[in-house]
DNA sequence: GCCGTTTTCGGCCCGACTGTTTTCAGTCG
């Protein structure tokens, strides 16, 4: 039994009990059981089978039960009645912008509306202005709200958020009454994907800066307007919230803006306990006097933290690390050396071998390994023994000219179905970093897709595996394998695994790499670029090393060449 | 429903904005 599994059924328990009024605080216990096993490393069945679920945060006697109960029965009695007093439809419509929990149980209650669709249609009728405290707007506000919904609220990639922050950032720092702009909110702390764009500014002048701010162009809806909180909808349906504050307490504002929420909260409850008032203004004491706020530094310091990197702020560890002062020294994008995983316009790349070696000068790398497909992989131009041979002599040419950086001969090698490889050993042998990686048969089993990587950690020529879940986001959930295993005998065999700083990738994930790290497996941050520009995403795969917990000592491509090249030996 | 280096009972993170109200509940992050 799946971990999230459960999850689902406390969170779905939290939905119903919020509809129902339930006691606030037995929902949130719920919700945080949910997000406390969704997090969970290992099988949630280990700790039931040795008695040790108590144990588990949030988890107490009552919960524990619950779990055992789902382990062997599959289902939650309590669940399963809950679900008879509220339908589906009503729990769908909390899904609704500026719809929660009172009034999707007024509705329900009073007009048996159970549905979006029923709702929408009681809001076009007029049904809903008889309701107490429903007037017009109200009304306009949940058919925006059934719109946006509609359209799906999707998630979007690092490289668009990055994107549309940097637009808007742009934009901001032409305003002279800014003093300070960051983009921060899980863009900063570097997520995988993003709902929405948070921007702070520090201005003397906030109520300048906000009507500036929804007057830019692109702005097509306002959502919200305050003295110190906007937010607005873009052209493209990305919400953009915009918090301005007095440029003293910008460390505050940042470490808020920042998150995640559940950071914050704990950083808050340790407030507490220490007798002290934690919130975006500053630290306080109890006679509200400011113990801290200009930087987030003087903030952890105020409630005897070290700095913790943005990218940690999950919950996951980094509070109990920064109080004991043990939290890693992160990886950083000044550690990388090189990019091992770059393509020419020799297989599917767009810019030739003087091109790529030329980017990877001006990132200031001392290396760059140019792997191009193997020859199986048609559809990428894969490169045959001959068309093999012309590209070396093309790369000892660019080495000859380009003395400022190493280039590396290497290649990206097509794993077959059975875990065999599409070069022969005396074919690899030539190279200076082979890389392997699944490009084909997606669908096979967990046990022929872990074995074929393991079988290919096993060859003697291998030095990393490319992507190793094959996630493709947001269209291609990664494939099944027995990560476990993987790092095992990646560890074993000296195999390196890639962490992709594709944005579509990212690949492996921040849990997955945290765990191979602990499993001691070496890990090669790379951008699998197939042109010059996508070389600048190395930052999105450090971003994700960091959320990792990687230290630049796990990391590849941190060593200088001739240690690199020793370290890759099996 | 959970939890305890002030606690086994009585707390539980905190503030902004909106729309509806004559002081606040609901929603959101």
């Amino acid at each position: 039994m799946k971990n999230s599994y459960i999850a689902d059924i406390f969170h779905g328990i939290a939905e119903l009990l919020e509809i129902k009024g339930d006691n606030p605080f037995r929902i949130r216990a719920y919700l945080r059981a949910a997000e406390n096993i969704g997090a969970l490393k290992y099988d949630i069945e280990e700790f039931a089978a040795s008695n040790k679920l108590e144990g588990l945060p949030g988890i107490g006697k009552d919960l524990a039960l619950k779990i055992d109960e789902i382990i062997g029965t599959g289902k939650c009695k309590s669940y399963e009645e809950l679900k008879k007093l509220v339908p589906e439809g009503v729990v769908r419509m909390l899904e609704i912008p500026s719809v929660g929990p009172k009034s999707a149980k007024l509705f329900f209650d009073s007009l048996k509306i159970s549905s979006v669709d029923e709702l929408k249609e009681a809001a076009l009728a007029g049904s809903l202005l008889d309701l107490p405290g429903i007037k017009q707007k109200t009304v306009d506000n949940i058919l925006q709200g059934i719109e946006l919904l509609k359209k799906g609220k999707e998630r979007m990639d690092l490289l668009t958020a990055t994107t549309v922050s940097g637009f808007f950032i742009d934009e901001l720092e032409n305003i002279k009454e800014v003093s300070k702009l960051i983009a921060a909110g899980s863009l900063r702390r570097m997520k995988e994907t993003v709902r929405d764009i948070d921007i702070l500014v520090a201005s003397e002048s906030p109520k300048k800066v906000s009507d500036a701010f929804i007057a830019l162009p692109g702005v097509k809806r306002v959502l919200a307007r305050g003295d110190t909180k906007s937010s607005i909808l873009t052209d493209d349906d990305i919400q953009v919230d915009l918090r301005v504050l007095k440029p003293d307490s910008f460390g505050a504002a940042l470490l808020y803006f920042t998150g995640s929420k559940d950071h914050n909260i704990r950083l808050r409850q340790l407030a507490i306990k220490l007798g002290l008032k934690f919130n975006e203004y500053g630290v306080f004491d109890k006679n509200g006097r400011c113990q801290a706020s200009k930087t987030e530094k003087e903030m952890y310091k105020a409630l005897g933290l070290d700095y913790i990197e943005p990218q940690m702020r999950e919950d996951s560890g980094e509070i109990e690390a920064a109080l004991e002062h043990c939290l890693p020294r992160l990886v950083d994008l000044k550690d990388i050396r090189g990019d091992f995983h770059v393509h020419t316009d020799h297989s599917d790349g767009r810019a030739t071998i003087e091109e790529m070696a030329a980017e990877a000068i001006r990132l200031g790398y001392d290396y760059v390994c140019l792997a191009d497909h193997s020859q199986s992989l048609k559809v990428a131009r894969g490169l045959d023994r001959k068309r093999l041979a012309a590209k070396k002599r093309e790369l000892d040419e660019a080495r000859a000219k380009l003395k400022n950086i190493r280039i590396l001969f290497g290649s990206e090698v097509d794993i077959d179905l059975n875990g065999g490889l599409d070069y022969k050993d005396k074919d690899l042998s030539q190279f200076d970093i082979v890389i392997a990686a699944i490009h084909s048969g997606f669908k096979q089993t967990k046990d022929q897709l872990t074995m074929r990587i393991v079988k290919a950690c096993k060859n003697k020529y291998v030095n990393i595996i490319a992507h190793p879940t094959g996630k493709l986001w947001p269209t291609r959930e990664p494939y099944d394998i027995d990560l476990k295993e993987i790092f095992k005998v990646a560890r074993e065999t000296n195999t390196a695994l890639e962490i992709s700083a594709q944005p579509y990738r990212l690949d492996l994930c921040d849990v997955s790499a945290r765990l191979a790290k602990e499993s001691k497996v070496r890990l090669a941050i790379s951008t699998d670029s197939h042109d010059v520009r996508s070389m600048s995403y190395m930052k999105f795969g450090v971003g994700l090393a960091k959320r990792a917990w990687i230290e630049s000592r796990d990391v590849l491509n941190s060593l200088r060449t001739d240690a690199l090249l020793k370290a890759i030996r099996k």
